[in-house]
DNA sequence: TCAAATAATTCAACCGTTAAACAAATCGTG
DNA sequence: CACGATTTGTTTAACGGTTGAATTATTTGA
């Protein structure tokens, strides 16, 4: 449970927690502009300046916050000493993504800066869960080699998976992958948190993507079809943590049966394997999402029918979802982020028709901004904002021979 | 903005805080369980009970606690002094519903008990705004003399009306009234909230209706069809306060045309209207919600067959939402209510049939404890809520005279 | 009547923030 | 090159809130 609030209601509060409270503050501002002085802090946070070099001594020493020497220059006075995020020997969080046809890691430094990647394609249909976790394992030491070689420290690794999980770490249910009930919680050593897929990928989106809304919808086109919702700057993941399953909402609740058991479920008319391997078209049976896209700019009537089709499915469902919860963006991810020009127009048009508000508040209907990466960089990202969240548990004790 | 989470992140904090909060906290143990002493609460927080001495200090002399008498005895050692919310002469909520068959008003004291109630039936749709806000203005002053009369005072009052509403306290849409940007903000004295009817029923079964889940989806059938999103206990508004038009959601998106000029919306197969006026059956056109329940516990096999028609509808859209939002609960408000009976069945076995994680997880689909006056007591509990989210802003100076 | 037990209050100590004074470092100007 | 102006960062006394131990208050049971 990386994700948890911890500043919650029911809980005593004594002088600590507001020692915690305002590390929190000061780090959080630091991360929003990066090199500023202990005065900009203070005039920002509304802290003393005297409380904010309290504050910042302790997160120095932690290894949290670094000095960088001169400051940008503006009239007279003593200059400010610059404060940046410490992305030289601090903290770092590892980022893995286990998915139908490829493994990936991914080390951020604590100011989300990717300094290690790993891609591992290759098709993992049914294949053995133990194995692919050892490959997974594999690429994670790598990983955390590359990061000590860059002076940094991991200190925990979150999982992205295509499937439900529970809070136990659980693989519940993977349909793509073939996977049931295979306990992912302990294949690495160090705090692990396994998360879905398209959660990590919204997370991802809304801390290292292009900046946006703080309410959005991120819907994730992979094999399956799935969402991370992010309401009010934080992700939702529901009662139990398995909301955003998209790709099983009914579209035409009469229509052709869909794996899940159910009909006309919107993965029947917009999934993967709905646009690439269905009728006569231009676009051979196995072919890839990349081969879908030069036969769109071709213009390709067979295949611009079909990506309408899906365009219009995925409409009406995500008017649907914007008619409940009232989110104002829309993010394309996955194999929809390079087809966004030729789906954009049929949702956008089954939003402006179906959305009770469409007429006065528009909504915004765009690519991700990480492409295939979300889903990595948001794990990652999931970790270090743990550290950004409660610095005061991550400050590492100054060693007495260094101090 | 009555509702909003006063204790966010990106302020600075300061000893003030901590009092505030911890306050917070003792009044929220209070209203948990009810007569208990300050050792008890002090065991039960976590403070000290030399701390939670000083705080109910504040809290008596504020008038929000009141002390009684005797705390129930058990076995030796000086009897603890009760502690109970202060519903004798403290701050109480108003509430107001303008719905289209009927205004109402409601009184709760800080305990959260009803202390007045009025109803006033009657058709609205088409009326004049301006009369209809004059007719609620008289029914909110009688209610503040009621509760004059019972030694309250009325600190606040939140307004439901069955539309969307922007922050600002306009009604943007009422499209069963008839109302278009109506100024709803200050047409009765005091701090006024105006809200959705929806989401204020939804928060008056989180509060103050039977006990359940802190997740769940309440389902209001009125004219129309909203809804009230609860997550983690406490409401979604959405990005914009628009959140929960479940109504136009797509069932069959080209099925017949709605007024609100789509196709297939839910309100076109489980709306008030569509199930009392469509079609011959033992239900005349005209009748009301008594009458369908009576001629479907007579079995009139027309009417079984339109609340079949309806519930499946219902459980299509349903079923998409809690593969979104994973909701546990949901929750059947206003007319659906008292059909829960002949529409369970069919939600029910949609959720089966289309939600992914039913197999393991089930989900409850009942009706509102509340009946139809969810709305008002949420209006009002919406008030008194406000108070014990923020107990340091409504502390009652104490009067020299009487302290 | 007295000891045991529990409730509530009092008081010195602690901790984090504040405000104001002070020290440090730079620029502008003569 | 010196000096005032200016801004940064640290120091110090004071303040507010919580804590823990001691004290007082109130009841039961022997």
């Amino acid at each position: 449970m990386i994700f948890g609030i911890s500043l919650s209601a029911d809980v005593p509060v004594r002088q600590a927690s507001l020692r915690q409270h305002n590390l929190r503050l000061v780090l959080g501002q630091v991360a929003l502009v990066s090199p500023q002085s202990r005065a900009d802090i203070a005039a920002a946070t509304g802290l003393t300046r005297a409380t904010v070099s309290t504050l910042v001594d302790d997160l120095v020493s932690g290894r949290l916050l670094r000095e960088v020497s001169p400051a940008p220059r503006s009239g007279a006075g003593r200059p400010g000493v610059g404060l940046v995020l410490n992305d030289a020997d601090g903290p770092a969080g590892l980022g893995l993504e286990i998915n139908v046809d490829y493994l990936a890691a991914c080390v951020l430094d604590l100011a989300g800066a990717v300094r290690h990647r790993e891609i591992q394609p290759g098709d993992r249909r049914g294949v053995d869960p133990a194995t692919v976790l050892a490959s997974a394992a594999a690429l994670a030491s790598r990983a955390v080699l590359a990061a000590e070689d860059q002076g940094l420290t991991i200190v925990g690794t979150a999982v992205a998976v295509p499937g439900l999980v529970s809070p136990d770490g659980t693989i519940r249910l993977a349909p793509n992958l073939g996977w049931r009930d295979v306990d992912a919680s302990g294949f690495t050593p160090g705090p692990l948190t396994v998360e879905n897929e398209a959660n990590l990928a919204a997370l991802g989106e809304l801390h290292h993507g292009s900046p946006g809304s703080a309410d959005f919808l991120y819907v994730s086109g992979e094999i399956g079809i799935g969402a991370g919702i992010v309401l009010h700057g934080s992700l939702f993941r529901g009662a139990r943590g398995w909301s955003g399953e998209l790709g099983h909402v009914a579209v035409h609740p009469d229509g052709p049966a869909c794996r899940c058991g159910a009909h006309g479920c919107l993965e029947q008319y917009a999934g993967q394997e709905a646009l690439l391997s269905s009728g006569a078209s231009a676009v051979s049976p196995g072919a890839s999402v990349a081969d879908l896209v030069s036969a769109a700019e071709r213009g390709d009537p067979a295949t611009l029918a079909r990506l309408s089709t899906a365009a219009d499915a995925l409409g009406v469902t995500i008017a649907g979802v914007i008619n409940l919860l009232d989110v104002d963006t829309v993010v394309l991810g996955g194999i929809y982020a390079p087809l966004t020009p030729w789906l954009r127009p049929g949702i956008e048009a089954q939003i402006a028709d179906r959305v009770l508000t469409a007429a006065w508040s528009p909504v915004r209907v765009r690519p991700a901004g990480l492409g295939s990466n979300a889903a990595v960089v948001g794990a990652a990202g999931a970790v270090i904002r743990a550290v950004h969240e409660e610095p005061a548990a991550w400050l590492v004790p100054a060693s007495p021979g260094k101090a």
